[in-house]
RNA sequence: GUGGCCUUAGCUCAACAGGCAGAGCAUCGGAUUGUGGCUCCGAAGGUUACGGGUUCGAAACCCGUAGGCCACCCCA
């Protein structure tokens, strides 16, 4: 039993061998479409100022009222005790890095994608952790609406490539600068009206945040459906491009539906908002990854006006949805032992060199134990093959197939490189 | 941050109404001197999450703490 004080902190998961394959099919698969629509890696650092979060993501936001996991200075200047937060997510930083580097000034719009851990100070669930890890994506400098659907579409190919099913995009339009003021009335003139029928969280931000109030899963259903829906406040610019992304979403071919509750209640959130839900996981922690456009946050942070849109993915539960729905990983390519008991061990690992020339997978055994146990180790490793070095020249070895148990004596190394090849 | 359930070997779990902490799987070794899987034999593995309390005696009962899970909250 390991020592109480010295486990992995609460909230904090160690990454496994065993779940090693599936973290890495689901990260490989999220490069590779980043690639493929045409997004550049960037990183940014796990911490920033408190500040940059508290601006990016806004005083009334969840992750930022009571979920910022805050880093102690050190002693010493003002910039050393500066304060500090590991960041809940990467939009900030990315944004700030783009205005830090002049970024504007690059051809754009620019296509930039990350993964990597996330943190917030939550009290921890299953699907649920302190420390998580997105796979995101930002679209900084166009204006969509074309981009919009993309990213959705981006989103369902990713959990289609994966094999994960029943993944359904939830869309709303949340209006801009233009229309929200007037939207944004209308529902603390409703709310307010009935404000007995709200819980305590409701009230409070029935005018600090408004449009969170339809967040409030308590929300009386009778109330909810009557509420004010922004599409119905929309301008006619924004109408015109929330129409145009759910036409774009139709003829892609799109799973979705409009959710008139799904708000982002910040004033440099914009328009689009999405947020990927997964059948079969209902009350439990569904929601996959979410996003939306950003067209006043750039300037926000003091960049020039610059309109923005991205999406967060949670690979931890996407992870735990390619598992419960037992999504079939791609075959690792085949292991090759090398095993004997009679050279010295120096043939077996000029063996193993002369397979991983060619850049096939070895796990050469050095030990002395008898030739039954080397195999028997090596089947347990996962060995497809086993090379069995004899005495004598080490150009001449055997080819022991671990699944069959045939074996081909008297091989030299192109004849083993070729039928480990076929495998 | 609120409420509930839970925590015994690496894993899954036993252990009468409080009376010597066990099994299966996994691991390692032997049977088998250069050929794995099956079988048999053996070994190792425990501060019963941690800290207190009650008791002649606690894995068990009580209190506290930590962690996990569930429902809230919210989201990824």
């Amino acid at each position: 039993m390991a020592d109480p004080k010295l486990t992995a902190p609460r909230g904090t998961r160690d990454l496994l061998p065993e779940d090693a394959p599936w973290w890495e099919r689901a990260e490989t698969v999220a490069r590779e479409l980043a690639h493929r629509y045409g997004f550049s890696r960037v990183e940014i650092p796990l911490f920033e100022r408190v500040e940059l979060f508290a601006r990016g993501l806004g005083e009334s936001s969840d992750a930022v009222e009571k979920e910022m996991f805050r880093v102690s200075g050190a002693r010493g200047s003002d910039e050393e005790r500066a304060e500090w937060a590991l960041r809940p997510e990467p939009t900030a930083g990315i944004v700030r890095a783009f205005i830090e580097h002049g970024m504007h000034v690059r051809p754009g719009p620019l296509r930039l994608t990350t993964i990597g851990p996330m943190f917030r100070y939550d009290r921890p669930q299953a699907g649920r952790y302190r420390q998580f890890t997105q796979w995101d994506v930002e679209v900084i400098g166009d204006p969509g609406p074309a981009v919009d659907a993309e990213l959705i579409e981006l989103g369902h190919r990713f959990y289609r490539d994966l094999g994960i099913a029943g993944v359904e995009a939830r869309v709303n339009s949340i209006g801009d600068a233009t229309c929200r003021p007037a939207y944004r009335e209308a529902l603390v003139t409703y709310f307010a009206a009935h404000t007995e029928r709200l819980t305590d969280d409701s009230r409070r931000r029935l005018h600090l945040n408004p449009l969170r109030v339809l967040d409030d899963r308590h929300l009386d259903p009778e109330l909810a459906a009557g509420a004010p829906r922004s599409v119905d406040h929309l301008c006619d610019a924004c109408r015109a491009h929330f129409e145009t992304v759910l036409r774009l979403l139709d003829a892609l071919g799109c799973a979705h539906v409009v959710d008139h509750r799904l708000v982002r209640g910040l004033d440099y959130y914009t328009r689009t908002s999405f947020e990927f839900y997964v059948a079969g996981r209902e009350g439990q922690q569904d929601a996959l990854g979410g996003g939306g456009r950003y067209d006043g946050l750039v300037e926000l942070l003091g960049g020039p006006p610059t309109p923005g849109i991205g999406f967060g993915i949670g690979l931890d539960r996407t992870i735990l949805a390619m598992q419960a729905q037992a999504v079939p990983l791609p075959a690792p390519p085949p292991l090759v032992a090398v095993v004997g008991a009679t050279d010295d061990g120096v043939a077996r690992l000029r063996v193993a060199g002369a397979l991983r020339d060619v850049g096939i997978a070895v796990r050469p055994d050095g030990s002395a134990r008898k030739l039954g146990k080397q195999i028997e180790s090596a089947v347990k490793a996962g060995a497809r093959w086993a090379v069995i070095v004899g005495e004598g020249e080490l150009e001449r070895v055997a080819l022991k197939d671990l699944a069959s148990g045939e074996q081909r004596d008297d091989l030299d190394i192109p004849a083993v490189v070729a039928a480990v090849r076929l495998t």
